[in-house]
DNA sequence: TATGAATGAGTCTTCATTCAT
DNA sequence: TATGAATGAAGACTCATTCAT
């Protein structure tokens, strides 16, 4: 859409973030944040170390920049479909948020982020900040609320929303963290699909109302 | 008598190395394997650089005796209690045993140990190596057995029982993880024994086999 | 124009290989290879440490650098003489190599090479296989070629070429060795040319076949 | 012959002096000066690194007692010996002293210790005037003072008997030092006696006045 | 005499960040 | 905008020497 007169040699102008935005999300899943070098991602993205300060002030900022284009936005578009249906079935509204949740992020590279932020938020309370308040918190609410909503109206056993949030958002975070590992026990052996199955059946079975079973 | 000027250093041989291992676990926990300094670990033991070295052959060395003696034990220990229980029920046995791994590994600082290697076996990989053959294989093997024997004997629902081992050991792991996190919502809201009971509630209503209800 | 204030840094991309070289043959040549600190080296050719690493892998490769700069480019040359020179009296093309190898190498800063390897080779053993081939066995080879020419023609006494090639050798690297010996005695006892002269008469009257005597 | 009543544990107290010396002459010999580590040579002589330091002030003392103990002493006989020779023929006098030189010292495991100060004297200047002193300077004279009765006396050609000195040591110094070398080449295709006896050889044809020649 | 635990200065190597061009 | 040369602080590991026992 740009204009098409630009000389050849200045293509790809805006894309520059984009593209070095790829190469530092793959990296930093790969290795970490401690162990990323900042000069492998502008290698990665077939620039030099000082362009990439051109566009992010330092690693810090580049790796917010690499959680807001992975994962915020699509916590963004969540909220909106949970307030969009409000009046569905929560036990099926719940599993299909978890769901959703491993299809759209847990499934994808941006998961290795969680395992990254797990592991290394000790050492950077910076982005530990960042992430709690842009991630963590917002995606927690999510779910507890769809928690809340069926302990209300008697769908789910009356549960603590908040624990049970916890324990419900548990093994995706898990398995997340298993799709990273280098253990050949997790990467080989596991079948997320199985798993995601697995867990969501003994959700379905395990929260509802004991009570539900009388009413029917 | 006593000296007024304190001795360079102190001949404690044989309370060092549990020192140095004490030392190190907190570290190891705290900051994660790469970003923890030996000179730290030396200094919050009390003694020099050099002295660490007496004691361990290296970093990686170190980190393998911290692991043995703090997780290996435990499960070696566990082990023997499964074996022992052959003829109990399935269902209490396998929440004995998740609850008992919480209580006696996950609650306790060296939990810590596996959120590091979770975070940094990839860039470590004979580190990888060790902990998946001496804790990760030993510990889910546990766990499965009591699965398979539960679904063999008709307690449990005809699960898979390495897929089923892995939804199991997840939200306990998280809890894990989440108890050496340093988000301000992990560390402040989640309450283990909560956590706990709910997921093994969950657990006693999600895993056995359906006929159950009805003989109730 | 210009400034007061001296830049942090002079960019000197091309330059600065030669340089760190020089430096680096000084410092080897002087204090060996295990003493030789890498931040000395950076220091005389007046830039950091880091900027050392930019141009030379490791130490080890700065090392053999210097010694395909200093010493290999030398023997390459001479390989061309001695194939050109073929119908030369060998006498006489053995004492001019020898001389030209303490003319163009042993009296200059590279001969303390010599001494480094003899020195040190052992506890460095990838250092002692790169100098074996690249310098020695070819060294070596060209001497040896000549005297087996000279053998074969009958202007020699009939020696072992791989012998001789030893003993005619000898005394050319003690004399490098002296060279870089601190001993006051060597230092300053020793006048190059006329060990040179001595040697090259001892050689002269000491290998040609008895039978010359007769034949003039 | 010491007491037979002492104790059994207390054997070979003056033993150990001689066996630390052993052991030191090993190890400086096979790693260098530098890089030979004090616990090594403590460990190889069966005592504690303590233990040295009772016998030898440190590693510098060590390193000259191990150097008296096994050249200075040689030299000593061979300036008897010489003293003795005084109306033999120059000639084989001298040739004598080079062969005994390498058969008494060159040979053995002492002769590594030449190769060591030639490699490392530069970095411990206290050594290379010890050795300078105690070694180079009285076996130089040795050998220039028959050069130089034998050129007085007519055997052999006018030269300068300390540039002829080196001429003559340095072969057999590069013996020493290859002998102690770990080329491939070098370890494995020197045959010490042939060299000797090549070098020797030359020396005898070499050396002797022209005038011989006609007189024979 | 003998031990060996303890020390700590010293050296190679890495990498986020800066800045002259 | 883009480059990449340059910086320098930081950390694992070694080893001569000391000294309480």
């Amino acid at each position: 859409m740009q204009s098409d007169t630009k000389p050849r040699w200045e293509r790809r102008k805006d894309a520059r973030p984009q593209e070095l935005l790829a190469a530092a999300l793959d990296l930093f899943v790969d290795r970490g944040y401690a162990a990323t070098r900042l000069e492998d991602v502008a290698r990665r993205a077939g620039v030099s170390k000082g362009t990439l300060y051109l566009y992010f002030e330092n690693k810090e900022e580049l790796f917010k920049a690499v959680v807001r284009e992975n994962i915020v936005e699509v916590i963004g578009k969540a909220e909106s479909d949970v307030a969009a249906a409000a009046g569905a079935s929560c036990n099926e509204l719940l599993r299909a948020m978890l769901n959703k949740w491993w299809c759209e992020v847990g499934s994808t590279r941006a998961s290795g982020l969680a395992k990254l932020i797990m592991a290394e938020a000790g050492n950077f309370p910076e982005i530990a900040a960042f992430y709690n308040d842009e991630v963590i918190e917002r995606g927690n609410g999510l779910i507890a609320s769809i928690v809340r909503r069926g302990v209300d109206n008697g769908e789910f056993a009356p549960v603590d929303a908040d624990v049970m949030t916890r324990v419900l958002t548990a093994p995706v975070l898990m398995l997340m963290l298993w799709s990273h590992s280098f253990f050949p026990c997790d990467t080989g052996s596991i079948d997320p699909e199985a798993f995601m199955a697995a867990f969501l059946g003994l959700v379905e079975r395990g929260i509802r109302a004991p009570a539900a079973a009388v009413t029917d």
